[in-house]
RNA sequence: GCCCGCGUAGCUCAGUGGAUUAGAGCAUCUGUCUUCGGAACAGAGGGUCGGCGGUUCGAAUCCGUCCGCGGGUACCA
């Protein structure tokens, strides 16, 4: 509908002054109409006359060439030229879906990128939520989206951790790791890493040894090292890591196909930088850097001194993975704000060999995530605001107001406040806010749904909007129910999943605006009036859909 | 120092070139309706859109500058 007007307008503009221009129609305050375009105010400087007499003379035009849609062409202030659609166009394009703008492409979605052996914080659940909504987008939008995950399985967080393990153990005795019971292997693992992250701190032969135990990881991942004790060990815990992440995805219904371990992105990374170096890359003090700054970025290191990939090539090493697997049309990867200038540096060092692999990716980046009234999380000596910590704040706040356990009323909670915010930001988490069955919040809209779905359930009958002469209030309904494709297309092109979150709820006042005067069973208008609740019930199941967000047609 | 991001009502946020009064939610105050799930609806008060200058017919939105906050700035991620 909206990109139909846009083109036929150009086209008018063509045949009338001769210039091509940029139509984009906005959507103006209902009083005044339906659509709104600015083109006018654009020609007048073009074809140096006055805004008002270009507008008349388009709007003239556009009364006899759209006369089957628009009822109304009025101009306004400065030069708007404002439409008003038919009955029977505003009906059509409630049956209108949103565009299949990445049908046929191949797309790869990263994001939450939890490291082995450590904790998922608060900031890991943020970017699940966020990242899920995304990639909903892209496979709304026909992409074949393949969810990835990354992570550190390597490094020295890993060196802590085997420290204090092999401590626990009692020497490298991997048998004793049976003794853990299953249910408590996740927590035995983060305290291992905070009494290896505490020791690395305070005692100096620690220290040592954890270097040490650093090394030995390295070292068993390239002599392919399963058998050793050490190994052993290192292996079945990495696992454990991997169930516990898997586990937390299932219960926030997130699913990754594959995770991708630093320790096997390294190895592709040092390859691929090496092959780079001198034209792209050089060595400078022992290490091999990229210049940056010939770009108004910085110098990063890419492989240090000793001969090891830093993140900069593991993720460089990733970038090449992704392809090798999934042969991309598009990359997405989302990570905090703090990588954002890291990463430009990455990616303008790799366009000087890849350019195609970088103009396909995108790098979204998001603030942090703190809770209201609280202070900010640290991830030192492990007082850090884990990702169930959220959750459970979100229960605990729900049973408190509405004294029941409901997984779908608190993950919809919790995901809605966290996506209604544009992305960008840091977000502050207010939990008894989250759950809330009043303003803005995924609750008030998960019962919104549920409550137009219980008046369908009055009758066998859905209504039938065909051939519908609208009264006002229906006309309001149907207008923003119109909306809902233009929204889900914008939150696709700018990968900003807020804009469906503002849009429902908007969505939802206007229908209980209407519903609170409009009688729908048992009035003259029924048929007309279930037609329309059962298209809301549909827009706000499948736009709550896109942002993970679950709508029951019960609570 | 330099680079990037942010600064909108008491609080949490939309709006990022357009429309006489800058929008929501929460909080505060006031109403409506004998309720197809009232977990509703209507209204009021509350803002120099961080400050100043500029571009434009038009600026919260673009440019410059200053202030404040956060992040980055060679072998962490």
């Amino acid at each position: 509908m909206k990109e139909e007007l846009e083109h036929r307008i150009a086209e008018a503009c063509r045949e009338l002054f001769g210039t091509d221009v940029k139509v984009e129609l906005t959507r103006p305050e209902e009083q005044f109409g339906d659509f709104s375009t600015n083109v006018a105010l654009q020609l007048a400087g073009q074809v140096d006359k006055n805004p008002r007499e270009v507008g008349e003379a388009l709007a003239a035009a556009l009364r006899e060439k759209l006369a089957g849609q628009v009822t109304e062409v009025s101009i306004a202030g400065p030069g708007f030229i404002n439409l008003r659609l038919s009955d029977a166009a505003l009906l059509a394009a409630l049956s209108e879906q949103p565009a299949k703008s990445l049908a046929g492409q191949t797309v790869v979605a990263e994001y939450s990128d939890p490291n082995p052996f450590k904790v998922l914080h608060a900031g890991h659940l943020y970017t699940s939520v966020v990242g899920d909504a995304i990639a909903n987008l892209l496979d709304n939008a026909g992409g074949e989206v393949h969810r990835v995950n990354f992570g550190g399985d390597v490094g020295l967080h890993v060196g802590k951790t085997m420290w204090a393990i092999l401590k626990e153990l009692g020497g490298e005795n991997p048998d004793k790791l049976n003794e853990i019971p299953e249910d408590q292997r996740s927590e035995w693992l983060a305290e291992a890493y905070i009494n290896g992250t505490n020791a690395y701190e305070d005692d100096e032969s620690a220290k040592t040894q954890i270097i040490e135990l650093n090394k030995r990881v390295y070292a068993l991942h390239n002599d392919n090292d399963h058998d050793s004790p050490f190994a052993q060990i290192y292996w079945t815990t990495r696992q454990w890591s991997y169930d516990y992440f898997d586990k937390f995805y299932a219960r926030i219904g997130s699913h990754f196909e594959k995770y991708y371990p630093e320790s096997e992105t390294a190895p592709v990374g040092l390859q691929t930088v090496r092959e780079h170096v001198p034209d792209v890359y050089q060595e400078s003090d022992g290490a091999i850097i990229f210049d940056g700054e010939k770009y108004g970025l910085h110098v990063r290191v890419f492989i240090n001194s000793e001969g090891l990939p830093t993140y900069e090539a593991k993720d460089i090493g990733l970038i090449m993975l992704k392809k090798r697997d999934y042969d991309f049309d598009k990359s997405v990867v989302i990570t905090g704000n703090e990588q954002a200038q890291y990463m430009a540096v990455v990616l303008k060092s790799m366009g000087q060999f890849a350019p195609e692999l970088v103009q396909a990716t995108s790098h979204l980046t998001h603030g942090l995530v703190k809770l209201q009234g609280g202070e900010k999380m640290s991830s030192r000596k492990g007082n850090i605001l884990r990702a169930e910590d959220v959750i459970d704040a979100a229960a605990h706040a729900n049973k408190e107001l509405t004294g029941q356990d409901n997984d779908d009323t608190v993950l919809g909670a919790v995901k809605y406040a966290f996506l209604k915010n544009r992305m960008g930001g840091d977000i502050v988490y207010d939990p008894k806010e989250s759950v809330s069955l009043e303003g803005n919040s995924g609750p008030y809209l998960q019962y919104a749904h549920a409550r137009a779905r219980s008046i369908l359930a009055k009758t066998e009958n859905q209504g039938s909007l065909d051939n519908a002469e609208l009264q006002p209030d229906e006309r309001s309904l149907a207008r923003k129910l119109g909306e809902y494709t233009e929204v889900v297309n914008r939150a696709t092109g700018e990968l900003m999943p807020h804009h469906i979150a503002t849009y429902l709820y908007e969505l939802a006042k206007a229908f209980n605006g209407f519903y609170e005067h409009n009688r729908v069973i048992d009035d003259e208008r029924q048929n007309v009036r279930l037609a329309l609740v059962a298209n809301y019930a549909d827009k706000l199941k499948a736009g709550l859909g896109l942002l993970g967000i679950a709508a029951p047609d019960r609570m």
